[in-house]
DNA sequence: CAGTGTGAAAGTCTTCACAGCT
DNA sequence: AGCTGTGAAGACTTTCACACTG
């Protein structure tokens, strides 16, 4: 579908568009434009409609976007049109807590299973989630053909492990870990390290 | 400092040359270059020199930088010469996970409080830091001087705690909430949403 | 010589502004 | 009349390449 190749930019904004929308249409909006959805998110409305472009004409002329259209479409685009299993490397604070976000359901992710080293974890469950030897992991991987992890271990394990589930097929990371990992380019990766943000907010705090 | 005004995309880089460095000053190293911390990175290094040019000059020519002395310099300036309080609103499922990331106190924060509108929760305490009520927050606020808060609240309740923090004193938010705050433009907002990340990745899972 | 600091060039992204559709 | 889709302009960012320094 994509005429031109679409920067990676304009990907990362799809999930916001799709966050806005879903949020509209709970609150029983079936029609929308440009600029409301831009008001929502804090940017400017033509990006938005630049964006869309990319990808396609989704909306009326003089009428505005048809929210359930737009985000059935977003989700093709996203590869949202089916569920991903995920699984979580490490099983302490945020591995835990991230197993027992409940925010992945309704959004297209599943957490199938947690995996440490740890033996006093290992057979346990979390969040009603099994935690799995580590070293299990890439069996794990193939048979349920995963192609996402989240790693949530200590920095110093966390290459080791990355290493390891994309050698068992892995091909998107969220890594958790407050470390750059170095990759093949075939894998995906993004970070969270709220550190980051706070750092980056205190500069401003003069 | 800044002779020019200094790209915000800049000032969030610095965070990251930070923590490069502090893992390099923990496995021995006293010298870099930019080439160095740019492998180490996955990015150019002349994007590294020109980003310290913004702030002065910190290398030796011919040899590079001295970690300890470029950390120092950083620390600096992002302000995280001091020590900042934060507090974190919603002590749910996210909030205590936060309350207990050890990471904060060696990069340069220390979460003081939680705060929740849930009288189950209120006078508890988790990871060894009390429950207020969520009502008290502007008080505390004020007493302590509070400039950063973290927002862990469901997303119906998030713009009205963000108000309430910001109108206390707050200036800046790292907001876990799956939506966007609109906030006064003085105000400081960065988000943390794991869903957005994967949704990002699913793009590229073909 | 190895590596910085930096103008200038190249590349990327956002915004403008308007033709065209409903 | 109102709003989309989009070339073209403008703004911003990255990269290049080299004079300069210890």
């Amino acid at each position: 579908m994509p005429a031109k190749t679409v920067p990676d930019i304009v990907v990362a904004r799809l999930p916001l568009y799709l966050r806005a929308l879903t949020a509209m249409q709970n609150s029983g909006k079936t029609f929308t434009s440009s600029k409301e959805m831009a008001q929502w998110l804090g940017i400017g409305s033509a990006q938005i409609r630049k964006d869309l472009s990319y990808f396609g004409e989704f909306g009326k002329q003089g009428k505005g976007y048809a929210v359930a259209e737009l985000l059935e479409k977003l989700r093709k685009i996203l590869h949202l049109d089916r569920e991903w299993p995920m699984v979580i490397i490490g099983a302490g604070h945020i591995g835990s807590a991230v197993a027992a976000y409940p925010g992945f359901a309704h959004r297209g992710f599943r957490v199938c299973a947690l995996f440490d080293n740890d033996r006093a974890k290992i057979g346990t469950s979390i969040a009603g989630l099994c935690v799995y030897d580590v070293r299990d992991l890439p069996e794990y991987v193939r048979a349920h053909n995963i192609r996402l992890a989240m790693i949530a271990v200590p920095a110093e394990a966390a290459q080791a492990v990355a290493e390891l589930a994309v050698s068992a097929g892995v091909s998107a990371i969220l890594n958790y870990a407050p470390l750059n990992l170095v990759l093949p380019d075939h894998v995906r990766v993004e970070n969270i390290d709220p550190v980051l943000h706070l750092q980056h907010m205190t500069y401003y705090l003069g």
